[in-house]
Formats: structure tokens, sequence, C-alpha cells
DNA sequence: CTGGGGAAGGGGCCC
DNA sequence: CGGGCCCCTTCCCCA
């Protein structure tokens, strides 16, 4: 943020399209607000015309004209309630693709896919037809997902995966029962492309969900996940693929190709852009981020990454670098374990994965610390190990200034509360100079002296808040004049900042405010496009840098 | 809450 | 170019 820019900031909220999503959907699951019902052979769906016609086709163009479609109801216009009946997309498969454009994770059973498949296509959800072409290329050689197995286990594992999922539809079926199927109403706008409707023996659209049934556990934890990243972690962090356990899959939008780009966040309209085969040079936004991890490591560090053809997973889009990696990475997506353990009988995605499992069988472990008679199955290991003897501890929090061996307990520690709590006891761990720049500079304080800072009850807070300010991707808003908020990027962060530091609560705004603009002179190099990294090890630099800076 | 082990996924290097 | 091997990061789980 330079001052020649007339005051403007630009202010990501990262989690916001989530959020909104989240609150859409919550909406939708209390009926709130809903304009739009879609019916489906009896099953009745309440949602929002404006959130089906940013992820349909189909929406899109009949509420631009209001025709072609059967749409009924007291005032079909755009103000307007309206029913829309499709008894030509399977309950389930209609359910599962409501829950798809409010929660961005798509869960089907991979006995319903066809059906959701079919919904995808008569809708123009493009992205979601193009996942499921995907896994049903892949499904429909279903000897080409399990090559390394034994033909006969293959046969039989098919089979009983068949019979469970038989088992699953009749127990659903038994206990919803539906409304018969019915003649088709959307003809006028069968997809070119739509194959005719296979019979599948599981594709009975009667036993699905019904739309008034609670959402699952299952499903509900979904949606907690998507604040970070999109993915979560429901979802694992790095793309972590779809699951598919007892038939059923589930895939994040991550994983969903070409999402329309009207669906797009800010940051996947910038992975879509990379197109086929481009590769970012400096992608550093959301998923880039994430899979960029080990590079930004190379840029810094020893590994620099060498140009090894990278190519583009079919399902997620994601690109993968470094030959021959993209069959492994769509084993993730398949759910493939081709290697199985012989001790023991788990399953891997990787060789190299049972490779490292087969020494908890045979007792190697290769990495023995040279300190001490302890041994490790991982280098990885080994590393954090030897800190411990060296006592090293690299991570520390920027807001209680504990420090961690490992970086992913530093990370731990600043998701939970505890640093919190110890925040007004907190004191930096170097040098005598460093307290005094947090009370001074970090505080914000330059103009207060220490007697005045110290008649302030919250101060120490505050010496906080130079700390949540000095964070990547912590924004603020406001003109200087005493109406500014602080807001940030993490879910707890900001809850507890914004509890924290509401100019409500600070007695004086001006301290606050110079708080506010150290902050934002800390993240003058974290601006500029780039989002916030979650490297959260380096906020504790750029804090350091805020204060050289005001040393200066 | 923290320390430690392990799983999972991605990237780099090498053959 | 594919695959093996290794390292790294992130996350989950348990004590």
């Amino acid at each position: 943020m330079s001052p020649g820019e007339d005051g403007l900031i630009g202010i990501p909220f990262p989690e916001h399209s989530s959020e909104l999503l989240s609150c859409l959907n919550a909406q939708r699951r209390a009926g709130l607000l809903c304009d739009l019902t879609l019916t489906s052979r009896g099953a009745r769906y309440p949602t929002h015309r404006s959130v089906m016609a940013a992820v349909s086709l189909y929406f899109r163009q009949l509420f631009g004209a209001e025709e072609g479609g059967e749409v009924r109801g007291e005032a079909g216009g755009v103000g307007g309630f309206s029913v829309c009946q499709l008894d030509c997309v399977a309950p389930e498969a209609l359910d599962a693709l409501l829950e798809f454009a409010y929660t961005a994770t798509l869960t089907i059973r991979s006995s319903g896919m066809r059906d959701v498949l079919r919904g995808a296509q008569l809708l123009g959800i493009k992205c979601v037809a193009d996942a499921c072409r995907a896994i049903l290329g892949e499904t429909a050689g279903e000897g080409e997902l399990e090559p390394r197995e034994d033909r006969s286990q293959t046969e039989s594992k098919k089979c009983s995966r068949r019979k469970k999922d038989r088992r699953r539809v009749t127990k659903v079926e038994s206990a919803h029962p539906q409304a018969p199927p019915q003649q088709l109403n959307l003809n006028t706008h069968q997809h070119p492309s739509t194959p005719s409707p296979q019979p599948s023996p599981v594709q009975d659209g009667a036993h699905c969900r019904p739309c008034t049934q609670p959402p699952s556990p299952e499903q509900e934890e979904l949606h907690p996940s998507l604040g970070q990243n999109g993915d979560r972690k429901g979802c694992r962090g790095t793309g972590s693929g779809n699951t598919s356990i007892n038939g059923e899959v589930r895939w994040t939008r991550d994983l969903l190709p070409a999402a329309s780009n009207d669906m797009l966040s800010e940051d996947e309209e910038e992975m879509a852009g990379m197109g086929n085969g481009g590769v970012p040079s400096s992608v550093s936004t959301g998923l880039a981020d994430r899979q960029g991890a080990a590079g930004a490591v190379g840029a810094t560090g020893g590994r620099k990454r060498k140009s090894q053809t990278p190519q583009q997973c079919p399902v997620c889009q994601k690109i993968i670098h470094g030959a021959g990696k993209l069959p492994r990475h769509m084993r993730t997506h398949t759910g493939e374990k081709p290697f199985q353990c012989t001790a023991c009988g788990v399953r891997f995605t990787r060789n190299d994965k049972l490779k490292i499992h087969m020494r908890k069988h045979t007792g190697e472990r290769p990495y023995p610390c040279p300190h001490c008679p302890a041994r490790f199955l991982h280098s990885y290991d080994l590393k954090n190990h030897l800190s411990l003897h060296s006592g090293a501890r690299p991570f520390e929090c920027p807001l209680c200034h504990k420090a961690f061996a490992r970086e992913d307990h530093l990370q731990r520690h600043r998701k939970g509360l505890s640093c919190l709590e110890v925040r007004t006891r907190a004191r930096p761990r170097r040098g005598p100079g460093h307290g005094e720049e947090s009370r001074g500079a970090g505080v914000g304080g330059r103009g207060h002296s220490p007697d005045q800072l110290d008649t302030l009850e919250n101060v120490a807070l505050q010496a906080h808040s130079s700390a949540f300010l000095s964070r990547p991707g912590v924004v603020i808003h406001g003109d200087g004049q005493g109406a500014s908020q602080l807001v940030l990027p993490g879910e707890a962060d900001r809850d507890g900042a914004l509890a924290l530091l509401g100019p409500h609560r600070l007695p004086y705004p001006g301290l606050l405010w110079r708080t506010l603009q150290l902050g934002a002179r800390g993240m003058e190099g974290a601006t500029g496009g780039d989002s916030p990294t979650p490297q959260h090890a380096r906020w504790e630099e750029e804090e350091e840098e805020v204060v050289e800076e005001e040393e200066e």
C-alpha cells in the first residue's frame, strides 16, 4: 500500500466465497429466501434461482428468456417464485447436483454416477459432467483401475462392490419410498450429446434421498471444510482428490474439471487461466500455493524446479509436474491402491509408500540418530528428532513467541486459542530490544511513552494486533479517521482479532490506527497480487521487517 | 496443549 | 517419457 494510491486498498477476502456458499446452503436447507423449487418425481427441492443460474447453463438460459422450460408458479418472471419440474433428472442425482451447487462438493455413489452425469448434461453443469465422464470413462474399463491386481481378485471385488451398492440402494429405497418415475419434462433441453438413458440396474431414480431430509453428518462435515482454501479439509489440503469409499465417490470442487468460469473464484480463475499445459511461472494463490510449496522451497533453497513436461489432470485440471507423475496422481481420484502389503494386507496408492510401510514389518529403521540410540522410519522424522537434540525451535509463534521444532505444530498452535490466552504476558524471545519494539513500534506506540502504554489495559492485546497485522493477507478497511476495520484471513484469528480489536472496544482509536498503519506497512510486500501464504513461519520474519522499518 | 509417529500427496532427481 | 526413489509439507491421530 503506498500513499500515492489515493488510499485505495485491495482487500482480499479469501474465504468470502466459501462462506457465502455455506450461508446460501444454510438458507436453502432452512427454506429461506428460496425463490425456486425444483421437483423430481415427487421430491421437492427449494433453492435459489440465482444460485442455479450461476451453476447451470440451463437455468441461466431459462431465467434469461423464461422459455423452453416448464416454469410454473405464481409469478414466472425473474422476481417471482417458480416451480421447475425436472423429472428427467433422478431425484438422487438432482440432490447431488444441488449439493454440488451449494457446497462445491459432489457426493454421489458410484452407482448413481450415470444419473448425475445425465442430470449435469441436461442442466448444463459442465464441470460435473466432465468429471463424471472422466470417472466413468475409467470405471468403464474397470480392469484398468486395478491393473496390478489378480484378475480373479478384481472380479470378486467388483462383484462385492456391486452387491454392496445394491444393498445400500435397497436400504435407502425401503426407507424412502418415492413416487414412481414419470415422463421426462425437459425434452426440449436435452443436451445434444446426452446419451440415451441407460437403464442401469441401480439407476432407478426411486432410491433418492428426499430433499427435506436433514443433512447427514457426513455431508455436514464437508461444509466447514470449505472454509480452508475451498478444500479442506474434510478434504486434505493438497488436492486430496476424491475419496471412493464403499462405492461412494466424493469430489471437492478443486477436482472438478473446467468449472464454468462464472463459478470460479478468483484463485480458480487464475488457475483456469493457465490453460492446458500452461505452467504459471509465479502463481502464488490458492492451489498454486499449495502445490507450489516444494517449489517455493526450491526457489529459496537448494532444489530448483526442472522443466519436466507438466501434465494436466483431466479430472481436477491440476498441473502435475514431473514425468510419469500423472498416473500416480490419477490414483488419488480413482482410489486405486495397487500396492498391497504382503504382511498385513494394507494397500497403498504408491510403491514408495508401501516400501516405507514395510519397514514397520521388517523393523528396519534406516535413519539412526547420531546422538542417541533412536532410529527412525523416515528421514524427516530424524530431522525432527535432531532438532530436539540441538534444541532448535525455528518456528516461533509471532503472537505469544512460543517456539516449536516443527512447523505443523506451530500451525496447529496458531489455529488453537492457546496463544491468545497467554497473549497478555507474552514477551518476545529475542533480546531486550525486541520487547521494547513490541511495546513501542510493534504496538504502534511510537508517540506514546511507555508510561502511556502501561496505562492501557489492552496494550498487550495491541502488541498482538501488530503481530496479526504483520501477517500477509491481513487487510485494513478504512480511511484513517477512526472508522477502520480489521479483517484477518483466518477464521479463528479473525474472530479473535475482531473481538479484541473492535474499534468500539479500544479507548484510543488513534493508537489502533497507528497499529493498523504499521500492519499495513508490514503487508506491503505481501500485497500486489500475492495471496496470503500459509507459511506461518514467515509471519515472524515479516514482523521483524516491520520492526526494522520502524527502526529506520 | 504439546510432542511424536505416521499417512498422504506433490515435486525433484536420476536411471 | 515412465518409473523409482527420495525429500518435503500438511494433516491426523495418539499419548
